[in-house]
RNA sequence: GGUCCCAUCGUCUAGUGGUUAGGACGCUGGCCUCUCACGCCGGAAACCGGGGUUCAAGUCCCCGUGGGACUACCA
């Protein structure tokens, strides 16, 4: 029987923007194999690269996992905190012979390569620095010895079996003149020290992992599972950027997006459980493996995704709903003091509403003391004509009792067979009476969350303009 | 250029040798209806090409083609 060990997972973003769509699902895989498995996920912040690293993209992208509901256990960890502990492996690979320093100078190095380029060579490190037994100099950097013969095989847990000619890894740069570690070195010894299990990663690293896997032979630590998952594409099929619309997660909140929806969309995009298309977290967490997960690179679809936000929109808890769209309400100026009032207003609008902005934009005349007309609806409808309508609605509507949904109904349409009319004949002026607009909500609707004052009032103002006019 | 990966409707995908090739988004016809939505019913829409293997191939193999990634003292 052999001892099961704990799945350690890890998500390790570099701290040069924000969380994009890749990296976020990246991040959701990572979390959901450690979920699904009971096992530990890991922060890491690679910020080895002094120059483009901020702390405000460290911010941003905490608050963007924390916004998708990415909590970690462990971390966040710093990786250029951890650069003694790097150094000191580099030491020990030199010790061993297993690395060396190299003098030569990024122009050198630029000029071979281009000139390999040019008569049709690889252009790989050409060796000049490798049996100098050179010293640590000012200037220097460390490589690593890779071995020249020989096949690495990466079994990744997506892709399969790849297998690369170890001639075809150069001897790659494992600490620069900066004394500072590279990628390839750092993710290694990072992820061995935390005792990653898994490393889950876009496919962009791929050709990466043979030199991964042979530092981590030269180091002598175990070699964690690899899995790649495919890369997210913009509509042309070239790898997803600004180009193409939002790519920041934090932009996705900003524009009414609901977490769920786009932890739903960023799921499905290279995994799938069937024909299954809506998966709460916990479904999520129960049903997710890396087995189910595609080959093939995906194009991020907008459309779909404000589909599943649609969903999402409707079919949550409406207390939830509330809380959520409470601050955009603030933010567009409404008082959303009255709670009765908003749990209406959300009530009404959650079927037509495809993100939370877009709520709050058609909400607008909920909470306007005056109302514009629109142009054609007020030409249509606020006309002489039905003014009668109006003004029986306005009249008999202090009496009516049962102002319910049903009630307001039968009393209207009531009104209308009286009139000898048809109810579109006063829903319509109605509805432009009360909205401003020519799409709403159902008139009993509306009226049930405006409540009797305010649309009498605003029947009234209404009639004054058909006479104005 | 080299290395590596990938290939089912426009898009996301199901499919693990025998299916009328299924679902979803989008598009579209209809129903419902006080408008718009929601909902419901229906439609158009795909196995990149060529060779094998096999009684049988979207599914396995090979070769093309197309797309993508990497090829940094970035991660």
């Amino acid at each position: 029987m052999s001892e099961i060990k704990e799945i350690r997972t890890r998500f390790a973003p570099s701290p040069t923007g924000f969380l994009h769509i890749g990296g976020a699902r990246t991040a959701l895989f990572n979390w959901l194999y450690s979920r699904h498995n009971k096992g530990k996920f890991i922060l890491r912040i690679e910020d080895t690269d002094q120059m483009r690293s901020t702390e405000e993209s460290t911010r941003a992208i905490l608050d963007a996992m924390t916004w998708l509901g990415l909590n970690w256990d462990e971390g966040p960890f710093f990786q250029a905190q951890r650069v003694d502990i790097h150094r000191s492996m580099v030491e020990k690979l030199v010790e061993e012979g297993k690395a060396y320093f190299c003098t030569c100078t990024p122009e050198e190095l630029e000029e071979k390569r281009k000139r390999a380029l040019a008569e049709g060579r690889k252009p790989k490190y050409d060796g000049t620095c490798r049996d100098k037994n050179l010293s640590r100099t000012k200037n220097s950097v460390v490589r690593f010895r890779s071995p020249d013969v020989g096949v690495t095989i990466v079994h990744d847990l997506i892709k399969g079996k790849i297998a690369f000619e170890n001639d075809e890894l150069d001897d790659l740069i494992i600490e620069r003149s900066d004394g500072y570690p590279t990628y390839n070195f750092a993710v290694v010894i990072d992820d061995a020290l935390m005792k990653i299990t898994h490393v889950i990663r876009g496919d962009d690293h791929v050709n990466n992992t043979p030199r991964q896997i042979l530092l981590y032979e030269a180091l002598g630590y175990d070699i964690p599972e690899f899995g790649h998952v495919p890369m997210i594409l913009g509509a042309d099929k070239t790898r997803l950027s600004k180009r193409h619309g939002a790519t920041s997660v934090m932009a996705y909140k900003e524009m009414g997006y609901l977490p769920e929806a786009l932890v739903n969309y960023l799921v499905r995009l290279g995994w799938a459980h069937g024909d299954q298309e809506i998966f709460s977290m916990n479904a999520l967490i129960d049903l997710f493996s890396l087995a189910a997960v595609g080959k093939s690179a995906a194009v991020f679809n907008p459309d779909k995704l404000l589909w599943l936000n649609q969903h999402y929109i409707k079919e949550y808890p409406r207390e939830k709903l509330v809380e959520e769209v409470n601050p955009v309400f603030v933010k567009s100026g409404y008082d959303t003091s009255n709670d009765d009032f908003i749990n209406h207003v959300v009530s009404d609008l959650r079927t037509r509403s495809k993100t939370l902005v877009d709520m709050a934009q058609s909400a607008d005349f909920y909470f306007k003391s005056e109302l514009e007309y629109d142009q054609e609806g007020a030409e249509k409808f606020l006309r002489p004509e039905f003014a009668g309508h109006l003004k029986k609605v306005a009249e008999k509507l202090s009496g009516l009792q049962d102002y319910t949904k049903q009630g307001i109904e039968d009393f209207l349409r009531s009104i209308a067979e009286k009139n000898n009319t048809k109810l579109k004949f006063i829903a319509q002026p109605l509805r432009i009476a009360l909205t401003g607009k020519t799409v709403s909500p159902g008139i009993d609707d509306v009226m049930i969350t405006l409540g009797k004052e305010k649309v009498i009032e605003r029947i009234e103002r209404a009639l004054a303009y058909i006479d104005y006019k």
